[in-house]
DNA sequence: AGCATTGACTTTGTATACAACTGATATACG
DNA sequence: CGTATATCAGTTGTATACAAAGTCAATGCT
């Protein structure tokens, strides 16, 4: 079964100039968190090539990336599963993404540059244009984009590439309960008390916030899953 | 240049059973902590296979890997570089490491089981028993030691792997200062007082002996670097 | 029936050939 | 002489062949 064209090696139809291992790590690991490859499931780089018709080099490289953060779990030459969420992982993942959320929220407030706190009033802006018609889609969006413009504007790069990691896991059990799950409007009001602390260079109301908004997460999710 | 004999494929001469990927890592990893690969300095995969004796897929995917904990620097087609250290990178490491610290302690006093806590006690003899005769080798494994038990003692796996990263680039960084570092001493004690409160289930002041040591260890290098 | 053994099959692990890109150097041309 | 261009060496990126090891079911023995 010959998953890929064996004449045309290279193609590059759209200007998509990440290589194949990047580009493969990143739609895997978007699935993964949306659920489209469940928890607990199996999946091995066979399938993998076939959905994604690539080689499998850029598959490993992927995989072992996604391992690397827990987003899979990889069993020696007898295969390799998406992780599974329960009660635990999500306590753990809770645990640590609060100290560093918290963390960032205050260095946002502190290190913000005029550039950054544009954009952060912008955000503002889109959660007030969000609130009347609460997509669900739209919202998930949004909150990832606040999420990043935060880390972004925390300038320590360490601080931003290890809260993603993290950030993952949580959207990931986020699309778990997502069904059950009513209380965004909440969520919402959270981040714009947030996203005004760090516009205002207060870093004690940004962690306050920040605090609140993490334990709303793990509250809210706790009940639902 | 055949790096590797061509007809003995494997051998496995130690009871070494982990794959050979990960033990590039492993020893590629230490290579790089101990500055026996410089920061700043060019490193092909080439060099690699040949100093360690491997073929190219395990040395990649070590690679990889450490590129995503940023301890190498990757330019597509152009090379890769052992990352620099500078204050920057100091204080951005110091800043996510410090509140991850402080919590594994918090977490360490308050979740250790009856085993943790005989290993802690053991520690705190190893301690006393090395304070004599500081020899800067021992001194070195026994903090990286110590900081593993703690981590290990918090029962969090996402935060013990994550620690696990930046104590690395912590580590990196003393033996940068290693030479011109005195105060070795200083930071035994404080480890004594961090083990005594894990012990004695004690999080607020095992949390206030985990942030005096970060916080003197961070002083101590800036000073000397 | 129960159990060990074998062998096919599936999986990931590893080596290697080749492709694609980069940068520098030589070279042709004005 | 200066500039553009072609070539080349060196690097990582990717595909693929093969190796090793695990699973599982069929088989044959007791």
């Amino acid at each position: 079964m010959p998953a890929q064209s064996p004449v045309i090696t290279r193609l590059r139809l759209s200007g998509d100039s990440a290589s194949l291992a990047e580009s493969a790590y990143l739609r895997i690991r978007s699935k993964i968190i949306t659920l489209e490859l469940v928890p607990g499931s199996l999946i091995s780089e066979a399938d993998l090539m076939a959905q994604l018709n690539y080689g499998r080099t850029p598959i490993r490289e992927a995989m072992r990336l996604l391992a690397n953060e827990k987003l899979v779990v990889v069993y020696p030459r007898r295969g390799m599963f998406i992780s599974s969420i329960d009660v635990a992982s999500l306590s753990a993942i809770s645990e640590v993404r609060g100290v560093l959320e918290i963390k960032a929220a205050e260095l946002a407030a502190l290190r913000s540059t005029d550039t950054d706190r544009t954009k952060t009033r912008e955000l503002i802006k889109e959660i007030d244009a969000i609130a009347n018609k609460p997509e669900m889609a739209d919202l998930i969006q949004l909150d990832q984009r606040i999420h990043q413009h935060i880390y972004h504007s925390t300038h320590n790069d360490f601080l931003a590439s290890t809260l993603d990691q993290y950030y993952a896991h949580a959207l990931r059990i986020w699309f778990l309960a997502l069904d059950r799950v009513e209380g965004l409007a909440q969520a919402i009001i959270e981040h714009r008390e947030l996203l005004e602390a760090i516009a205002a260079s207060d870093p004690k109301a940004a962690a306050k916030a920040m605090h609140d908004h993490v334990e709303g997460f793990e509250k809210t999710i706790l009940k639902n899953l």
